[in-house]
DNA sequence: TCTCCACGGGAAGTAGGGGCTG
DNA sequence: CAGCCCCTACTTCCCGTGGAGA
């Protein structure tokens, strides 16, 4: 990962049509042999039934809609706040709350989106920096970001410049007189000027990722926004996994930045998960960034039909779906705490279910499959991700639970585990670690794990596992080093009868 | 009522890998 | 190269603690 390659170009050529075309070639291949395989041609099937889909993106989670039902309150007081930019004035700092997917990002960056464009309608310098707090979770690595950004905009800028006084110099050299207007009279003027340019552009090297003290970083990146006027809103998204991992200091180091900066001015926009972040933070911190509060709350049932609605109209064909699955999909999502991407995530998992079936309509059952295959593929992929001590850790679990043990407790894991790690020769960690490694599958949702006193005979966690055993150990036992361990079952099996 | 189990969980420290500067 | 710095993954140390049972 190096630090300058975002080429934001990219995108447009990813949203091309084959690329959908692509992928569905792939699922296809992937169920062939569950598939009763015709006698002409493996895609001709495929194609020559009514498509079910119109425009698949829309239902996906990149996708920034144009219109947010629901949300116009929040879009509204959003706009009041940094319609100042466009005054050349500093808009107040912005906390968004809301759980996920209740549209606090799409409506953030939409607002972004407009405001961007409208800076540049009337020509005012305003940009918006969005920041994933969850990737880019520690300062050095959101400086570093962001200082990145403003070194590449402020590069392309010189090099605009750059051009500009070539021109200039080629009309003076053609023999045309420079406009009176121009602050660059003569040639050698242009020239020192195109000096001062180039040696600027030298100066502009990208930050590495890693190795520098951050306070050089932080010097970076404020050098890089004040290299000229304009008013820069930093758009922090999941700024409580930031203030979780490192602290208050970023944002206590990105608050107090306008007072020092000459030439621009910075606003924070900070989008949270969690209404509580701001307990953690410096009182300073809390009230500069909390001038304003805006509040997402979750949808309820209609409103996600609402929602659900506005998107198949453009997603699907017509009458590709039954009355039913809109209310249904809808439904399912308002009991996840009205997450509008689950919403979403189901109508178009049910859509590719019934794509794949080959039913002329999406009805209930897709659904419902949607809904029992989203659950799965989530721990699949949660489980297959995990770190190779985790992984023992829950085999350990798995084992327990196979052999009958009900509210496993710490200890019995710890017991299996260093077996398990004898047996493949992994490093054997503390108890310390395993607890916590506990805690992690806890928070993931892999298994369940309460603290119980158990009077006299101590405090412990009850663990249970909160996913399907044969599944997930099936998916264990596909990693490498674990795949050892099926030999050795029985041995630890064996362990148990005693 | 008091004890004391079997851990939970906070804090601080260490090792090792990556990267920079001079 | 040494001397810094940062980050992750872990260890060590230690101070709780809820409540069954003496």
């Amino acid at each position: 990962m190096t630090a300058n390659d975002s080429p934001p170009e990219d995108r447009s050529a990813d949203e091309e049509p084959d690329r959908s075309f692509a992928v569905d070639v792939e699922e296809v291949l992937e169920d062939a042999d569950e598939e009763e395989s015709p006698s002409q041609g493996l895609f001709d099937d495929l194609l020559s039934g009514d498509p079910i889909f119109e425009n698949k993106e829309v239902l996906r989670p990149s996708y920034t809609p144009h219109e947010l039902p629901h949300r116009s309150d929040q879009i509204n007081k959003m706009a009041t706040i940094l319609v100042a930019a466009l005054r050349g004035e500093t808009p107040s700092n912005i906390l968004i709350y809301g759980k996920t997917g209740t549209g606090k990002t799409a409506s953030a960056k939409f607002v972004s989106q407009e405001l961007e464009q409208t800076s540049k309608k009337y020509d005012v310098p305003c940009e918006v920096e969005y920041i994933n707090c969850e990737v880019t979770d520690t300062q050095y690595r959101v400086l570093a970001q962001l200082a990145n950004k403003f070194i590449e905009q402020n590069r392309a800028h010189a090099e605009r410049r750059l051009e500009d006084l070539a021109d200039l110099r080629e009309a003076i050299e053609e023999g045309a007189t420079a406009p009176e207007a121009t602050p660059f009279g003569s040639a050698t003027e242009i020239d020192s000027r195109v000096d001062e340019l180039e040696e600027e552009l030298e100066g502009m090297e990208p930050v590495p990722m890693t190795g520098w003290p951050t306070d050089r970083v932080y010097k970076e990146f404020f050098d890089a926004v004040d290299y000229r006027e304009r008013v820069v809103v930093i758009m922090l998204d999941e700024i409580d996994k930031l203030v979780e991992k490192s602290g208050d200091d970023t944002l206590y180091n990105l608050s107090r930045m306008n007072s020092e900066l000459d030439n621009s001015r910075v606003s924070i926009m900070g989008i949270s998960n969690d209404l509580k972040f701001t307990d953690f933070l410096d009182p300073r911190v809390k009230s500069s960034l909390g001038e304003e509060e805006i509040v997402f709350p979750p949808y309820d049932a209609n409103q996600l039909r609402d929602i659900l609605q506005h998107r198949s109209d453009i997603a699907f064909e017509e009458r590709a779906l039954t009355d039913d699955v809109i209310p249904l999909c809808a439904a399912f999502a308002a009991q996840e705490h009205g997450d509008a991407r689950r919403a979403l995530d189901l109508l178009r998992t049910a859509g590719e279910l019934a794509e794949r079936g080959q039913a002329e309509r999406v009805d209930e059952s897709h659904v419902r499959k949607a809904q029992d295959k989203i659950e799965l593929d989530r721990v699949v992929e949660v489980v297959r991700t995990l770190p190779t001590q985790s992984k023992l850790v829950l085999f350990s679990i798995i084992l327990l639970e196979k052999n009958g043990v009900h509210n496993i407790n710490t200890g019995e894991v710890y017991n299996i585990y260093k077996r398990l790690c004898e047996e493949i020769d992994a490093d054997v960690l503390t108890q310390r670690r395993v607890t916590d490694l506990i805690s992690e599958l806890d928070m993931l949702g892999i298994v369940n794990a309460i603290v119980v006193s158990k009077g006299r005979y101590g405090r412990t966690k009850e663990i249970s596992l909160s996913v399907p055993t044969e599944e997930t150990e099936a998916v264990l036992l596909a990693d490498s080093r674990l795949s050892q361990i099926e030999e050795i079952q029985p041995f630890v099996q064996a362990r148990f009868d005693n």
